[in-house]
DNA sequence: CCGACACCTGAGCATCCGCTCACCACTGAG
DNA sequence: CTCAGTGGTGAGCGGATGCTCAGGTGTCGG
């Protein structure tokens, strides 16, 4: 099997090998077995794992692709990228990735963190795989008004809830609604006690935890009635690809600004940008470009999507870069 | 595959050990990651070792048994064991352990080493395959006297000179028969100054290269014409089963002292257990008993032989035990 | 034949790893 | 409910490992 690789060497190489990894001895043994000097074992080890002598195998379960995740989370500079296994129907896929994401999300929580949830069908799926995680006393803080429009399961409070009752923590909700008439209505509604404060929590945070939407018509913006379909259709028009916390990002990652924008009752990008970790979660395959844009508008600091989206967004980089920038 | 390991616990060590094997990440890092603690991670990887997660293979060249090597070398406590591939005829069966035992050879060499010298068709196989070992200055002494019958190869004379020759190094002749006709005669021969100085170099070496002989009618001593088909037939009849530089030994390792042993021109067994290290070469398919005698007696540091061999002298002893001892 | 270059080698050192040992949470019996 | 037993956890330490670097050796071109 391995190539460039005189008998004799070869041999010398599987007999070191043997000795270290199933003798388990020391090079300093070995170098005395064989008349060498210690740090020649250690180079001919090397060497014999550098040419296939030794043949690491690790048995992952099926449908993880680890390798996958790594080329995403350098690509994108995360500091994670989890990748659910790729499933048949889109609830299955949904499944799969919330469990990811909830495992996940258990491991990293220690105590008495506290956590700005986001809202959509993802982060609902992530909710109802969520176990009791080992860290106790969480806080989490609804980021985003709600919506009486959708399934309740998929609004910010019922997120934070579920989130609270499984890790024996608090939930913190936002009573206000996602998207108001104007500018001016959002001002005010901050300006409540019962609100302003939640959303202080939720700035303050050492963690957010959101979904990331596309701009289909059937996106969970529209969806949950925040936007008509003229108004998502109008925002496609502007270059907006995909939304975190009702904020839409071009595929370049920058801020639509115009004109929904200030009737968002939701934390902002800025203020997502301070919180030290922002976990996104996203499935289905109307997602990559959103992904993509989200990715690139700096924010995030773990990923968690299905297999699909992630060779798809990483597909969507090397053309981009091979277009020119 | 692995079993008895659910599926969360399989996949948090698929990815520890991914970090670990393939990105070459510590254990701190790991930890860091994963938010765990470090002999956690350290913990987790040897699980992972030992449910199978990673499987570490080592690619052997075709043939190289190296869990047989050390069954053997544990069996008779040697230091080194070595075992070369079966092949199908007896010649070619004999340049491979020949060749095995040639880099063996090379191996252990080091600067200035005196070496005593036996004779055999697997001694001049192993000259034959002999290259400049990185030792230089090696002296190569007859631990036996010469005998014209045979091929002049298969002589310790000639086998140190080719060992000299190969390695830059310097050999000591015997001028002196293997076998004379009584034990005032060899006494004699000993006495001279020619004869007795080498036998007193040899026996002071560092490292004793012997062939390890069988009790056949076609063995090295019939042939070379030191002992009458009847005097090996009284041998067998004692209980011999293989020699070492003439000295007979029975199945569970004790000399045969009568009555040939004085007529002799080799160094003695208790000479030979003074040597160091004593490396012994055999192979062949009427030599298991001969192995298992001679390695009884306790005099082998260091065995070189054929897989056949190998597997044939482990078979009687396990054997030899289950009939009680 | 000689010099320059590259490669290999082994010493020394900082880091990493495995082991031991208290400590703690959980479990089951009294 | 209490308490001994058991399995697992992280601190601390000594040995093992990988890395850097100076020195030496073989090789190739001049």
């Amino acid at each position: 099997m391995p190539v460039g690789l005189n008998p004799d060497e070869h041999e010398l190489l599987a007999r070191i090998a043997y000795r270290s990894y199933v003798d388990a001895r020391t090079q300093e043994q070995i170098a005395e077995e064989f008349a060498l000097s210690r740090p020649k074992v250690g180079r001919l080890l090397e060497r014999a794992r550098a040419t296939g002598v030794v043949d690491i195998h690790i048995d992952t379960p099926r449908g993880l692709d680890l390798d996958l995740e790594d080329r995403l989370a350098e690509a994108f500079g995360l500091r994670h990228a989890i990748v659910a296994p790729a499933a048949e129907g889109a609830a299955e896929q949904r499944t799969l990735v919330g469990r990811s994401a909830a495992r996940y999300l258990e491991r990293r929580l220690t105590d008495g963190v506290r956590v700005a949830v986001g809202h959509g069908r993802d982060l609902a799926a992530l909710a109802g795989a969520f176990r009791g995680p080992a860290a106790t006393g969480c806080v989490f803080v609804s980021a985003m008004g709600g919506s009486p429009l959708v399934d309740a399961p998929t609004n910010p409070n019922e997120i934070a809830r579920a989130l609270a009752d499984a890790s024996d923590g608090t939930a913190h909700s936002l009573y206000a609604p996602a998207y108001v008439a104007d500018g001016q209505v959002r001002d005010q509604l901050r300006q409540q006690d019962a609100v302003g404060r939640v959303f202080d929590l939720a700035a303050e945070a050492a963690l957010a935890l959101v979904g990331i939407g596309g701009t289909d018509d059937g996106c969970t913006m529209v969806r949950s009635g925040c936007l008509s379909a003229a108004e998502i259709a109008r925002l496609r028009a502007r270059g907006a690809v995909g939304d975190v916390l009702g904020t839409y990002v071009d595929a370049s990652g920058r801020a639509i600004t115009a004109p929904h924008l200030e009737r968002v009752m939701a934390l902002s990008l800025e203020e997502l940008r301070r919180i030290p970790a922002v976990v996104a979660v996203a499935c289905g395959p109307e997602k990559p470009l959103a992904i993509l844009g989200v990715l690139r508008a700096g924010i995030v600091d773990a990923l968690v999507v299905d297999e699909p989206n992630a060779r798809a967004v990483l597909e969507l980089v090397v053309t981009d870069r091979a277009e020119g920038s």
